[in-house]
RNA sequence: GCCGAGGUAGCUCAGUUGGCAGAGCACAGCCCUGAAAAGGCUGGUGUCGACAGUUCGAUUCUGUCCCUCGGCA
């Protein structure tokens, strides 16, 4: 029933709005986000790989409770650090969201940095399996013993068409490669062609902030000091003292990462924050070629 | 003032037995569908401190000068 109406909206082309502010870190979403919701009497729904864990507040930038002016955020806290998270996850809570901000006749506004999941909403994902950490464990070994390029040339016997694109060096994504003809036994180049990535539930308006470089780059300096003086340092160490450890996925992101560099004596505290610093300009870098296109 | 070391890319430095100057970082551009704040690719950039001399040719050798750092005064 429901399926057969989508399919009727399709045709006519009324696909449900859906709102998109995305931008790169420290460029002022959160803020612009806010006023727009209000003005829209709607909520925020973060896209935001970093804010959904708890307890990692100060690190992710998750906006204080006077800032968000009582526009209700959804989307974040929504695992522990040592819990998995992905795409997958994500797509699938965010659809529930936004069904449910429909329903009660707002449009939903979604708001973040994180290019992949903004991505997947609008474009759809293909339905595979999720990591397989044993697996990786194991290949990223047999690499460590069969040299640099062995990974690339296996990838290159199940899926000739993904190893060409991907470069030798790119171990993450010819894992996932060799990780998905493991499961499925299929390549992950024909599943996504398969897929096609045009899979349209609404009809979304994008609205992408950006700022002169100069000042983006003054601006992510300045939030770097405000969240060592709001205690990032110590959110670190009481993630650590909780036993998540430096492996997770969550510890690597940004702060998290150098901080515990700094608290294990690799590097002193000013390293720490040069490392901070670069490391955010050029993660804001690489998220401008995400919203660009 | 004297002695020593040095002045090469935005920064730290390597180098040229005299023949179009090169690394890392910074910076810029890009890729991406279940780790994505992850992971990966590509690319500029130069009065080689200044002036003169030797030389077919000097960033390289010689001289003078300027500047920086250390030591002695």
């Amino acid at each position: 029933m429901r399926e057969s109406d989508d399919r009727l909206n399709r045709r006519v082309g009324e696909l449900a709005p859906l709102l998109v502010v995305v931008g790169p870190t420290a460029v002022g979403k959160s803020q612009a986000a806010v006023h727009l919701a209000k003005a829209l009497g709607t909520e925020i729904l973060t896209a935001d790989s970093r804010q959904v864990y708890r307890g990692m507040d100060i690190g992710t930038e998750k906006p204080p409770l006077q800032e968000r002016q009582g526009v209700p955020h959804r989307l974040i806290d929504l695992v522990e650090p040592d819990q998995a998270f992905n795409v997958g996850i994500y797509r699938q809570l965010a659809l529930t969201e936004i069904d449910r901000v429909r329903r009660q006749g707002k449009i939903p506004l979604v708001v973040g940095g994180t290019g992949l999941y903004v991505r997947a909403l609008v474009r759809g994902l293909w339905d595979g399996p999720p990591a397989d950490w044993q697996f990786r464990a194991r290949v990223t070994e047999e690499a460590r013993r069969q040299g640099p390029h062995y990974l690339h040339l296996e990838l290159m016997r199940v899926d000739p068409d993904l190893a060409r694109r991907l470069h030798p060096h790119d171990e993450v994504k010819i894992i996932r490669g060799l990780e998905v003809y493991h499961l499925l036994g299929c390549s992950l180049s024909k599943l996504h062609h398969a897929h096609g990535f045009q899979d349209k539930l609404f009809s979304p308006l994008i609205i992408g902030l950006s700022r002169e470089r100069a000042a983006l780059y003054r601006r992510i300096e300045d939030r770097v000091e405000l969240e060592l003086a709001k205690g990032l340092v110590q959110e670190t160490q009481t993630l650590l003292d909780k036993g998540h450890g430096r492996e997770l996925a969550s510890m690597k992101g940004l702060g998290y990462r150098q901080i515990a560099g700094f608290l294990a004596q690799e590097y002193s505290f000013e390293e720490a924050v040069r490392r901070l610093k670069r490391d955010t300009r050029h993660f804001a870098k690489r998220q401008l070629t995400w919203f660009r296109q």
